[in-house]
DNA sequence: TAATTAATTGCGGTTTTATGCAATATTAAA
DNA sequence: TTTAATATTGCATAAAACCGCAATTAATTA
């Protein structure tokens, strides 16, 4: 047994059970107790589990200290909890499905009451672990390299549902050009999102900003709060606050 | 053999496997353990496996361990390879979500050209990781215990699309209760697909065959194909084929 | 086609990782 | 407090991964 499947058949065990002892797991998968130890210090390290005397608890069981916060350098890690911090309780969410996006469904409290709408599997996949999100599904082609659907369908089902908040994870993002992107599909998508939803929220690592790509998404006034991993303050951002844009 | 033909059939396995270890094919396939890791490298870069130390392991492993429990997932694999027998190029397949489903999602041949048509986030991250499989997602409100869309918008798409199969993973099938189940949102969902498809196949460890549930989906007579774990030889069995439905 | 270039592969030596064992320290329960 | 169970630490060993190199093979170009 490899030790990623044994991990994973730790934590598989620790969500069904809540609870596991160190000497069961040691004799059920024939391995030493140490190593087991050594998995869970691993796993409770990476904030998969609370490792007590004798074995180790679930994480939904205490989960006052949540680490996500902790070791979040990365820059997605620090866009992804500015992001989560906008989304109220019973909103109704508009999101695609990018890398962003994903660490931001991760970085969701697990207390929020809100309904998020997407085409996207990856998303979606998240959105399932958080105990309180309602996922509303949106059905047509499923892009592969995208993992989103696309198509006139999905359009109109994302037009019948008004949102308060469309956030998107983006591509290229200027002043002069606005929002833009390379794919057709998908930007046909994202106008209609924008067009259903209150407020857009653009999430967006910095050095995708001031690029552009061919087709346009929306213009740059239609943008309403802009997220990046950097200080408010940064110097890059200023021509943005200029233009109205409320920058976190 | 070539360096392609090698990546292709370590793809193939570990998409059937879940896993596999350096050493072993090593020798299977008679090449240095070095050559094998390189492999291994340049498919994890290009993210279609995860590499570990002393093999690599499925992208889609975080689903293997999450609710089948190990000793069924020898049958499970045994109908998954059934089943994908019986799936043609240009076949439109109506599909729903369980593990039965997953697991032949991943022995589907990758030289198949088909379509999917499903509801299943789960089901879908399977089949997204094909080549030549076209997918199309119904939308609507997403079940979190059944990982599947749920609803009058997830029924009327399935209306839709009419297909040439209905593959169902089930819960419980008898000759006089017929093909039942326990959840009413999702057995109106299967009633839409059946309805909407040529042929209903039917996928079951036989542990289920001979038990029933509270709701009804469909009669005995509308079930054309029945694929478990067992030869078609099988006593268990022969009570089914007598009512005219085919053992596979 | 021949010659050159680039890619692929296997091998030896080195480094890293995984794991078990034993000695010691810590914890928790009687 | 005493005692039995559990953790920690350092160490040994084997397996696996990595690195550079040379031999081979495939692809390109003259």
């Amino acid at each position: 047994m490899l030790k990623k499947e044994r991990q994973a058949y730790i934590l598989h065990n620790i969500n069904l059970h809540n609870r596991l002892l160190v000497g069961d797991l040691s004799i059920e998968i024939k391995v030493s107790e140490d190593t087991i130890r050594r998995d869970l210090q691993e796993l409770s390290d990476h904030g998969k589990l609370i490792k007590v005397h004798g074995g180790a608890l679930s994480k939904s069981f205490h989960n006052s200290f949540n680490s996500a916060s902790i070791y979040s350098i990365e820059s997605k890690k620090i866009i992804a909890q500015k992001a989560a911090s906008i989304i109220k309780d019973g909103m109704f969410v508009h999101t695609t499905g990018g890398t962003t996006i994903i660490e931001m469904a991760k970085a969701l409290p697990e207390s929020l009451h809100a309904t998020f709408i997407t085409g996207s599997v990856p998303a979606a996949f998240e959105y399932m672990l958080h105990p309180n999100i309602e996922i509303i599904l949106i059905g047509d082609k499923l892009s592969k390299t995208s993992q989103i659907t696309v198509g006139g369908s999905a359009i109109s089902s994302i037009k019948d549902i008004r949102a308060d908040l469309c956030i998107l994870g983006i591509n290229a993002f200027d002043l002069q050009h606005g929002l833009t992107d390379n794919d057709w599909d998908i930007v046909q998508v994202k106008k209609a999102m924008i067009e259903s939803s209150e407020k857009l929220v653009l999430l967006t690592i910095s050095e995708k900003l001031n690029t552009s790509q061919r087709i346009r998404i929306c213009e740059t006034k239609e943008v309403d709060i802009l997220i990046t991993e950097l200080a408010p303050t940064s110097d890059i951002l200023t021509q943005f606050i200029k233009e109205g844009i409320e920058v976190l």
